[in-house]
DNA sequence: ATTAATTATAGCACAAATGCTATAATTAAT
DNA sequence: ATTAATTATAGCATTTGTGCTATAATTAAT
């Protein structure tokens, strides 16, 4: 797997290995979506069932969040799962 | 968020907190295309980095990856990212 | 039927996702 | 300018994803 690894800028900071680049788009992409559907990421909290700093932290693209986790926020922002992908990515990632 | 317990049918086996549905219907596109496109588990460990335990953990939904790992398999197979999700979902899902 | 290749399991170690709670920082309303 | 709402951080506990290595089970070749 190609592994970035987010060198903590902070002393204090994690360590986090993962794609930077596709973490980033994806963290985007659900703000994007998030808020042409008119939603606050409170809302999306609520009725996911996600906890708030989680939402956050996704799309402030600090964590890798799962697959299930992806699901359910597609369901809730009432989108199709492609949709929240629907971004490009460099030629050197795919 | 909808959670449903992998219940442990043996004796030892893990408690899993996933969508058990989203993770198999994953689990089943993701080998339709990675046997369209003619690679073994292993060339797919090979080529994308992942370990081969880890692929075939995904393809038998026994986990619940995380997107950069989806990434690097969208990548490795050569598909369009969104094609990775192109099923239906039952509607108390999405 | 054997053998080889592929896929599935298993256990361990370690890093990381998630919920929870609280707080800070930013942005929007008034 | 204050206040309210929203978003971002932070630390802790717990569960889980992932790599690694080895082995079992299944499937394909010969």
């Amino acid at each position: 797997m190609k592994l970035s690894a987010m060198i903590p800028k902070q002393k204090g900071d994690r360590i986090l290995i993962f794609d930077e680049e596709g973490i980033k788009s994806f963290a985007i992409q659900l703000q994007k979506i998030r808020i042409k559907e008119g939603f606050s990421q409170s809302q999306i909290a609520f009725e996911s069932g996600l906890s708030l700093s989680q939402i956050a932290r996704i799309e402030t693209a600090r964590i890798n969040p799962t697959l299930s986790t992806i699901f359910v926020l597609a369901w809730t922002l009432n989108v199709p799962l492609p949709d929240l992908f629907n971004f490009q990515l460099s030629p050197k990632e795919r």
